[in-house]
RNA sequence: GGAGGGCUCGCCUAGUGGCCGAUGGCGGCGGUCUUGAAAACCGCUACAGGUUCACCCCUGUCGUGGGUUCGAAUCCCACGCCCUCCGCCA
């Protein structure tokens, strides 16, 4: 949720989000207006309300001759409080209806435009050459016996996968190398629910336009969660901070419908309905959200860094932020087999906006106020092994194994096919 | 799945129709005292909304929603959540 504060002062800079999002500016002043008969029904209703507690505390006073006529007032002024109460009611129901249909207020020097509006800030690494032909990654891991996609689909259906012998224990590797690094930076480690209540998906903005993309179990009035980014949000929901910032790294399965991708990236582990992920959470004061930005870019660097990937750092454009982000740096590594870069990474700061939703605020001089959270991905794990079997393969149909991740395999540098 | 118990201000707790936004303790903050600290004593100590430059003031909030009533933390109904015991179970 936007601030209103914000909205009042300054309609101008929440209508230009909305237009660089190419999002409708109408939606602002139907905000706009929400608001202002929201407040003048509250005011209304407290003024009813005052009167009517003076007259029924006036009932005990009264003398037995003024008692009816006393009565009677109060009644009068009980039926008006309980038709204002429905007014005030129905319009607190249409602002948030109102609030709801508006995105984050996107940062200055977000680039506008859709998902091919992207500036690319830097690139990390070399572009890989081959002296051989690249096999791509569920090549290099069927013939190491590291992903089985056909037993995937046997078991559980399409764009569902299993990682056996190397696979797993480098799904392993990556999750120890990325919980070391997170808490030498501070982090604390949290192994996170994956099925949170509707509140909470609701606070992380995904029930809105990505709603499609989410799991539900209706039975149990559960979601599966996409990222631990939803838990660790909610995890301090309706809760006044003392001491920021707060940091996680949330370790959790992340389950997604793929609801709108039929035919893209349907070969191997790139895009599955189940996969494992460490994410990377903050809750810090407004003032510091965007220097926590790059801190958790620059985390998201080394790690790629560490992995021995060439990668480039994408500015996203607007209108491809989610609907809680106010900026969105992704990580993209080189995908040899396609030639093309592919998104590992992902860090956006939603400023207070989530907060706003979820209740999250901390104490200042200035009295209570809202916190700005920011999540970033530090290793999608199934992604990152797709592409590190890519990259780092040989034309033997070995792969060379990053040094960083050496210590959590028993100390090889290579994995080779049986 | 079966049977009970409970949800009040950061934490614990008092409170069975108007004098309750709500008692007391702990914790926290400020002050007195002290070279400093502790102890003791005094004071302050929820959030949201409306109005306001600000103070004041007004309104709402005792799990949530509804009902009864002139008036509800207190009575009624529904729901939610937490806990305990039994059963089952990684």
């Amino acid at each position: 949720m936007i601030d209103l504060k914000l909205l009042r002062d300054d309609p101008d800079r929440v209508r230009a989000s909305q237009l660089a999002r190419g999002d409708d500016p109408a939606l602002v002043d139907a905000l706009l207006a929400a608001d202002g008969a929201r407040r003048a029904a509250v005011t209304a209703g407290d003024q009813l309300r005052g009167a009517q507690k003076e007259a029924s505390s006036s009932v005990r006073g009264a003398s037995p001759e003024e008692r009816p006529a006393v009565l009677e007032r109060a009644k009068a002024l009980a039926a008006q409080v309980k038709e204002a109460e429905a007014s005030q009611a129905a319009a607190e129901v249409a602002l948030r209806a109102a609030h709801l249909a508006i995105p984050n207020v996107v940062l200055p020097g977000v680039p506008p435009g859709g998902e091919a509006d992207f500036e690319v800030l830097e690139q990390v690494g070399q572009i890989p050459s081959y002296e051989f032909a690249v096999k791509d990654h569920l090549e290099v891991g069927e013939r190491l016996k590291a992903i089985d996609t056909e037993r995937g689909a046997k078991v559980s259906g399409s764009r569902f996968a299993f990682l056996t012998g190397p696979g797993a224990l480098l799904e392993l590797a990556l999750v120890n190398h990325a919980m070391a690094v997170a808490q030498r930076h501070g982090l604390v480690p949290v192994i996170a629910p994956a099925l949170v209540r509707p509140e909470a998906m609701e606070g992380t903005g995904f029930l809105g336009a990505h709603a499609s993309e989410v799991y539900k179990l209706e039975a149990d009035d559960l979601y599966l969660v996409g990222t631990s980014e939803v838990p660790l949000a909610a995890f301090h929901s309706d809760e006044i901070l003392d001491a920021l910032p707060v940091r996680y790294a949330g370790f959790s399965s992340c389950f997604r419908r793929e609801a709108g991708s039929h035919g893209k990236d349907t070969r191997g582990i790139i895009r599955v309905h189940q996969f494992d992920k460490v994410e990377m959470f903050a809750f810090v004061p407004l003032e510091e959200a965007e220097a926590e930005h790059a801190r958790l870019l620059e985390l998201e660097k080394a790690f790629l860094t560490d992995l021995e990937l060439t990668f480039r750092v994408i500015d996203t454009a607007a209108g491809d932020l989610g609907s809680s982000a106010a900026r969105k740096f992704d990580c993209e590594a080189w995908l040899p087999s396609q030639e093309r870069w592919l998104e590992l990474t992902s860090t956006s700061n939603c400023t207070d906006f989530q907060a706003r939703r979820l209740g999250i605020r901390h104490r200042t001089t200035e009295g209570v106020r809202p916190v700005a959270t920011l999540n970033g991905t530090l290793c999608a794990i199934g992604r990152t092994i797709a592409v590190l079997l890519e990259v780092h393969q040989r034309e033997d149909g070995s792969v060379h194994v990053p040094a960083a991740l050496r210590p959590y395999l028993g100390g090889v540098a290579e994995l080779t096919p049986a």
